[in-house]
DNA sequence: GTCTATATTGTGATAGAC
DNA sequence: GTCTATCACAATATAGAC
């Protein structure tokens, strides 16, 4: 498997598989050198310790999580356009790593500290977006709103289908995968739909 | 602390504690015991393992996070008052219980196959609330929706926040945990207003 | 760099006195 | 019922040969 791959990359490839679905304590290094196809001595040579290991896969899905996307808020674009666009990029990120979502949001639970170093080595800041939406607001393009409680509308109509996948799948689907895959591919436009819906006059 | 409080009383408190901050794998019966003032040995006096008193707390987890409100959804009440109430006491019960939603969602991640069982158990059938939705649709009262995106945006909006409560805090309200409270008990408004804005005719 | 074998530690669980 | 002391095992981590 993979053979083309050096032992590294096979770690990190493997160490992402078994993180992100079962977390920092439920992962078990005899799994990741399974999953990698070597011993776990190997993953001691090249990360000394189990965490730093973590950290290094923990630091590159926060940065899937939270940056990339946030990124376009600060552009110049037209409001409308940005929330389409905002959120069939997030869907679609979160389409390729299903479980970066929950890994992200449980871990920072457990480790809150983390965020803040995290976040002050790259520019994310919402005030940009903020301000437009007031002066949207202002100009009567849309109705009055807190640009907080939208920013967290769309945050969380993008994301929470991923994170309660399982109770989605058995609540609404009836067990039904693949009606669960295609209700979130259909959420790339539906989602911008319903916020535009909401605050256009 | 809690002297009034028969033993067994104190270890459920205690553990609901730790297991719902940490998981099931995080959590560690030296903490729970601490926590409630005795040790180790009592624990499995009255529970003889870890998931065994495990098991209890998630139930009761499970019950606070899916059933209560359900039942809301299945009574005659008009669409708009439905939402309206949903919103509210479902925000309400995580006030109480922040750590409920993230602790769910990810126990159930980490062991989809528990939520057959659990459901089974309790008539959460959302085919009424669809039902309503569509016939509201068709008398033109409302515009036309996949009512399964609507009630994915419902949960979406009163859970989400909890789940993410330390992103936000620090993205957005730059460490202000009284300003992230007040934000919460503002959404018991903001977020049916924003929905019914939203399907509104 | 990669392996086998072993050391070390942490933690769930039990034995047995009171 | 509650405690102290201990066991047994699982899991991280290291030593050392190749």
């Amino acid at each position: 498997m993979d053979k083309d791959l050096n032992t590294e990359q096979r770690i990190l490839i493997a160490a992402k598989k078994v993180f992100t679905e079962k977390g920092l304590e439920g992962a078990r290094m005899q799994e990741i050198a399974d999953e990698a196809g070597i011993n776990k001595a190997l993953l001691h040579y090249y990360y000394r310790t189990k965490n730093k290991l973590f950290e290094a896969i923990f630091k590159e899905a926060f940065d899937k999580m939270v940056p990339q996307v946030m990124d376009l808020l600060k552009t110049d674009l037209p409001l409308f356009d940005k929330i389409n666009m905002f959120a069939e990029q997030y869907i679609d990120i979160f389409i390729e790593n299903p479980f970066i979502p929950g890994f992200v949001l449980h871990e920072l639970s457990r480790n809150p500290e983390r965020i803040v170093d995290l976040i002050s080595n790259m520019g994310i800041q919402p005030e940009v977006f903020i301000l437009q939406i007031q002066q949207e607001i202002e100009k009567g393009t849309i109705k009055p709103i807190d640009p907080r409680q939208l920013i967290v509308n769309m945050l969380a109509m993008c994301i929470f289908p991923f994170v309660a996948k399982p109770i989605l799948i058995t609540l609404i689907f009836q067990g039904d995968l693949g009606a669960y895959l295609q209700f979130i591919k259909d959420r790339k436009k539906a989602v911008p739909e319903f916020i535009i819906n909401s605050i256009k006059k």
